[in-house]
DNA sequence: CTGAAAGCGCTTACAG
DNA sequence: CTGAAAGCGCTTACAG
C-alpha cells in the first residue's frame, strides 16, 4: 500500500526528515549536522548556520531511539512503587521527576501491586532501562541485583547492597512515643504495617525501645497493612476491647490507617482525642483538614525523590557513592492528640 | 581503559550477548534467531531447540532499543497528568497500565504542572512515544496534534479533534441535584473548579439547569480550583455568610474541596449533615472513611483509565475509531447529605 | 525453512 | 573544522 521509495508525495504519512535530509540541504555530512545537535563548539559558525537554517526548513526533530541505541541507553528509568493509589508516593515520585527530566531521562512508573514478578524482572534489564528506584522491600531483587544501576527508597531489601534512601523509622517511632507520653499516656497502643515489612519492624522497633527506655508497659500491637481499611478493622478491634484495656493513645504506622481508625471510632460515637489521641505517620496532604486535623511525623517526600534520582544518576555516571542517605523527619502536633482523659 | 574486542576477560562489566553471539553458538544466522524470538512459526522445530539453548547458555536479552528503532516505534506511551499527586488519577494510570502493558507499551508518567510548555510538547514527537493521553484539558496542544497519536481522558481540548474518554458531567451534576433536592433542599451552593476548566463548566451548566427545571433559584456559586485548600478557603466564606444565606446544601466540583470544606466547618463547631448537607465528585478512596462519610458521585477510574488505552492501542494500529466514550457514573449516597434542618 | 544483506537513524573514532 | 565509514543490535523483504 504504502511506496517504500524516497518519495511518495501523495502518502499523507509523509516520512519524516532524517539527519541525512538536513545534510543534503544543508550541503554537510551527517556527522556535522549530528555535532552541530550534540556538540555545537566542535562546528564552525558558517556550517553551524547553515545546519540550522536547514534543521528549520525540514523541520528535522532529533530521533531519540536511534540516539539512544548508539549510546547504548534507554534514556528512562523506572521506579517500583509498591502501590501507586497511595497518595504517599506521588509527590516523591514528582521529586525524582524533577530531577531526572533536566538529566533527560524518562520516569517510568510501575505499580509493583499490579505486576506479575516476571515482567516485575524485565525492568531491571538494561535494554529497558538505565536505572531502577525501588520503592518496594518486598521485592525477590537479589537475583538481578547486577543488572542494572539500582537506589532504594522508603523501603530496602535487607540482602541487598545498594544505596538507601530513608529515614530513621526508629527515630521517627521514638519521637511519637516522646509526644504521647509528654501529654500524659502511659499506655499507648501500635497498629503496624504488614509483618514482613521493613519498615513494620523498624518502627515497631522503635516503638518498643522508646517505652521500655522510659519503663512503660509494652504496647498493644494490632495488625494492619497501612491500608485505610485495615485501619478501620483495627478501629473495631479497639472498640471491641473491655474500655479498661484501651490505650488512650494509639500510634499508626501509616497516616492512611490513622484515618480508617478514627472514622471508625467517630462512627461509633467516640471522640478523637477526646476518647483516643491518635497519631498518624508520613503526613500525607488530606490529613491537615480532616476534624481533627491529625499529628503525625512528617516525612521529607519531595527530599526523597530527589535524592534518590540523583543517586541513581551518580550511579549510572559510575561515581560509586554507595553511601546511605538518611533524611530528617518532623514531629506534627495537631489537633488529635491531647492529654489522656481520665488522669 | 576499556577494550573494545570482541573479549575481554578481565574486565568486570562484560558485554551483553547479542543476537550474533547466539547466531554463532547455534550454528544458524541471526535471521534464525530473530524468528525464534517473534515467529517461532517460521523455523523448524529443530532449529528452534538449538536456538532456543543458545539463548539459554549465552543469558542472552533482547535489546529493546534496538528493535524498537528497526520498528520505528519507541514502545511507550505517555500519560500528561495535570496533578500527579492528587490520588484521582493513580487509579486512572493503573487501568491504563493494565491494558498497556499486555501490549507491551511502557506508561510514562508525566505531570504537567511541573513542566514547561516546550518540554510538554516535546512529548508529543514521535521519537519520544507512539502514543499520547492527555488528562489536562488547559494544555496548549493544537499546535501539534498531527504528531502522534492522542487520546483525551476525563478532561477535553475544546478546539482538539481527538477520542475522548469522559463521563457525563452535566447529567453527574444533575445526579446531584436529584438526590439533595429529593432530601427536600432548595438553596443548593455549588464550589466549582478553575473557571477555564471544561468540567467546571460542564459540571456548573449541568447544576444550573437541573435547578432551572425544577424551577429552584440558582445556585450560589463559590471559586475553587480542585485543591483541598480551596475546598477549606470555600468554608470559611461559607461561615461568613449572613446565617440565613447560608445555602443548605453544597455540591463540590471534587472530592477534595468538600474535604477542605468539611474540615473547616467542622473546626468551626458546625456539623455536616446538621448544619449542612454536603455533596462531593469523584469518589476518591479515602472519603468513604470519614465522619462523615462522603455522599458524591463516583466516576469509574479503572474504567476510564482502561478505555483511554485501548482507544490509543486503536488508533496507533491504524484503526481510526475517533468517537467518544462517556462512560456513566454512580450517585454514591453516605453520610453527608440530609434533609435540611430548617423545615 | 533458511541465510545474506540492507536498513532503522543516529554517533564517533579516525584520518585529513 | 570536516567527512567517509563503521557500528549500536535488531528485523525483514528477497532469494534460494
Amino acid at each position: 500500500m504504502l511506496r517504500t521509495g524516497p518519495s511518495s508525495p501523495k502518502s499523507a504519512r509523509r516520512k519524516a526528515p532524517r539527519l541525512a535530509d538536513v545534510a543534503r540541504l544543508a550541503g554537510v555530512s551527517t556527522a556535522t549536522v549530528s555535532r552541530v545537535l550534540s556538540n555545537p563548539d566542535m562546528v564552525s559558525r558558517q556550517a553551524r548556520e547553515v545546519v540550522e537554517d536547514a534543521i528549520r526548513a525540514t523541520g528535522y526533530r532529533l530521533n531519540h531511539a536511534a540516539r539512544n541505541l548508539r549510546h547504548r541507553r534507554t534514556g528512562g528509568v523506572v521506579a517500583l512503587v509498591p502501590d501507586l493509589s497511595n497518595p504517599f508516593f506521588s509527590q516523591i515520585l514528582a521529586g525524582m521527576s524533577a530531577v531526572l527530566a533536566p538529566a533527560s531521562y524518562n520516569l517510568l512508573v510501575a505499580d509493583t501491586r499490579a505486576m506479575s514478578a516476571e515482567s516485575i524482572l524485565s525492568y531491571a534489564e538494561p535494554s529497558r532501562a538505565d536505572g531502577l528506584i525501588v520503592l518496594d522491600g518486598g521485592l525477590p531483587l537479589e537475583r538481578f541485583e547486577r543488572h542494572v544501576p539500582l537506589v532504594l527508597a522508603c523501603e530496602w531489601i535487607p540482602g541487598l547492597s545498594a544505596p538507601r534512601v530513608k529515614i530513621d523509622n526508629r527515630a521517627a517511632a521514638a519521637l511519637a512515643v516522646a509526644h504521647l507520653v509528654e501529654l500524659g499516656h502511659r499506655r499507648i497502643g501500635h497498629v503496624a504495617g504488614p509483618p514482613e515489612n521493613v519498615l513494620t519492624q523498624a518502627r515497631l522497633a522503635g516503638l518498643k525501645q522508646a517505652l521500655e527506655a522510659r519503663g512503660l508497659p509494652a504496647p498493644l500491637v494490632l495488625a494492619g497493612d497501612f491500608s485505610l481499611d485495615s485501619g478501620r478493622r483495627a478501629g473495631a478491634q479497639w472498640l471491641a476491647l473491655p474500655e479498661d484495656e484501651r490505650p488512650g493513645a494509639m500510634f499508626f504506622a501509616s497516616d492512611a490507617m490513622a484515618c480508617g481508625f478514627i472514622g471508625e471510632v467517630q462512627h461509633r460515637g467516640f471522640s478523637v482525642p477526646n476518647d483516643v489521641s491518635v497519631m498518624g505517620f508520613d503526613d500525607i496532604e488530606l490529613v491537615a483538614h480532616m476534624t481533627p486535623a491529625l499529628s503525625t511525623i512528617r516525612q521529607p517526600r519531595d527530599a526523597i525523590g530527589r535524592r534518590a534520582a540523583s543517586l541513581l544518576l551518580d550511579l549510572i555516571g559510575g561515581t560509586d557513592t554507595a553511601e546511605d542517605v538518611i533524611l530528617p523527619v518532623e514531629l506534627v502536633i495537631r489537633a488529635s492528640t491531647a492529654p489522656p482523659r481520665d488522669r
